[in-house]
RNA sequence: UCCGGAGUAGCUCAAUGGUAGAGCGGGUGGCUGUUAACCACUAGGUUGGGGGUUCAAGUCCCUCCUCCGGAGCCA
């Protein structure tokens, strides 16, 4: 029976298997020290030439780092030991040798880590990522689910642009163009008609050259959208859903947000409700922080900073000028030049992480709005066919999954976030 | 795409235009409590590719490639 490295406390004096890799190993001149690793901790296991026998005491000399071996021991409480318990190795048996392991313990450069990265990810700081990643996605599902919504997945292959200002990956379709969705929402405001409130999550597809910590060009999106909503009411529901996210994480991840050494207090200090500041009021305060900027603008990193370290909380900045935002916002009925959008800023500078607002539900305000930002109308039929039968007020939101992991690890670039990031030049592995 | 920086041993980095080096990793040996262990010895190089200047180029010039940082666009 094999024990998991995580549940060795409970078998405080009990003879366990455990099965891993080797992490590192060090040697007295009749004892050897090795560093397993099986996913879930490490743990030093001690061997000694009297305990495990000639054999295969010869055989730990031969070890390499990586190599995959099952354990038997005596699991022991010491105070030497990285992390408190260790093992007395009784036998040892070797299941694959590792050549030389190109990832060594000392440091090296990101170009390097990143050709490497189905290996990067055996290390411990990657898998604690990798394990908040989780816990993200999974406090995501719980928030919908829990509240009524119904998972609503929208297709990767679609016929025409959602948004004609970002650029898509083209590809063909049995003769036929298609392009790699960079969005769901579109088609979960049908959802929304169908089952009151949807969301759905998948990967989307940005062919833009971005080139920056924040961008990726394949990323992880959840996109709630549902009927009977106002814009207000999307605010509040994005802050009581990135209030959850947090909640959980603070509570079931201590362990890996200590082993990427995360400040917690930023995170802890999070509470609702969240400010709100009108697209014009965020002017002015970038204005007052000396940075040019002129109503109509859209924001830029160093913008988003300004405003976003004025705050412990992630701001919600409402309000935006129509024109630069997509077709498909309405527009504030008490002011036509303004859109009834928001975006979610995250603290400690970490920028956009949620997108999104009330969508225009009038059939002609919409045709106007398609027609106005040169879309072709006829891609947009069944879309409009929304507003045709039975329309109604609804919004929605984006949240991008690897910044809000990024920013939750408190990491530089949201390269570490996801397994295989597809960054600009770069796909391999 | 634009602006800046960098490519030297498997990795991280040194080297005034004048004989390419260190630490780690690898190999061999030593050590009974190591914490990225330590000590000794050892192997390891077309200095990113191509062209040029020079008696002489890792070093200077041109060009291409790759990577890093930033900008724009966006989540």
């Amino acid at each position: 029976m094999q024990t998991m490295i995580s549940e060795i406390a409970a078998h405080d004096g009990e003879t366990v298997t455990l099965k891993g890799w080797l992490y590192n190993a060090r040697s007295g001149g009749k004892i050897r020290f090795l560093l397993l690793r099986d996913g879930t901790g490490t743990i030093q296991c001690v061997a000694s030439r009297a305990d495990v026998g000639e054999e295969t005491f010869e055989l730990i000399d031969t070890l390499t780092q990586e190599s995959s071996i099952v354990v038997t021991g005596v699991a022991r409480a010491d105070k030497r030991a990285p992390g408190g318990f260790e093992l007395d190795v009784k036998h040892l048996e070797l299941i694959g040798r590792a050549d030389e392991y190109p990832i060594s313990l000392k440091e090296h450069g990101t170009a390097f880590l990143m050709e490497n990265r189905h290996l990067w990810v055996r290390s411990r700081r990657q898998v604690a990522i990798l394990r908040l990643r989780h816990e993200i996605i999974r406090a995501i599902r719980d928030f919908f689910d829990n509240r009524g919504f119904t998972l609503y997945d929208t297709p990767i292959f679609t016929p025409s642009a959602c948004e004609g200002t970002s650029t898509l990956f083209e590809t063909e379709y049995f003769g036929e163009k298609a392009y790699l969705a960079q969005s769901g929402q579109l088609y979960a405001e049908s959802g929304a008609m169908a089952l009151g409130k949807v969301y759905c999550f998948g990967p989307t597809f940005r062919a833009e050259k971005s080139k920056t910590r924040r961008h990726l060009i394949e990323f992880w999106m959840v996109e709630p959208e549902v009927a009977y909503l106002d814009l207000e009411g999307d605010m509040e529901l994005a802050e009581d859903f990135i209030s959850y996210i947090i909640e959980r994480v603070l509570e079931n991840r201590q362990e890996e947000l200590k082993t990427i050494e995360r400040d917690t207090a930023p995170l802890e200090k999070i509470k609702k409700p969240f400010p709100r500041i009108t697209y014009t009021e965020c002017v002015d305060i970038i204005k007052k922080a000396g940075h040019p900027i002129e109503w109509g603008d859209d924001f830029g990193g160093d913008e988003e900073t300004v405003v976003s370290s004025q705050f412990d909380a992630p701001v919600m900045v409402h309000r935006f000028p129509a024109e630069i935002k997509a077709f498909y916002m309405k527009s504030d009925p008490e002011d036509e030049r303004l859109a009834l959008g928001f975006d979610m800023l995250a603290p400690e500078g970490k920028g956009e992480i949620i997108g999104g607002g009330q969508r225009e539900d009038d059939y002609d305000t919409l045709v106007k709005k398609i027609k106005a930002h040169n879309l072709p109308l006829e891609a947009f039929n069944w879309y409009l066919d929304l507003r045709k039968y039975g329309t109604v007020p609804h919004a929605g939101f984006g949240l991008g999954l690897e910044r809000t992991v990024g920013w939750i690890c408190g990491l530089p670039h949201v390269r570490e976030t996801i397994p295989f990031p597809r960054m600009l030049h770069r796909m391999k592995p």
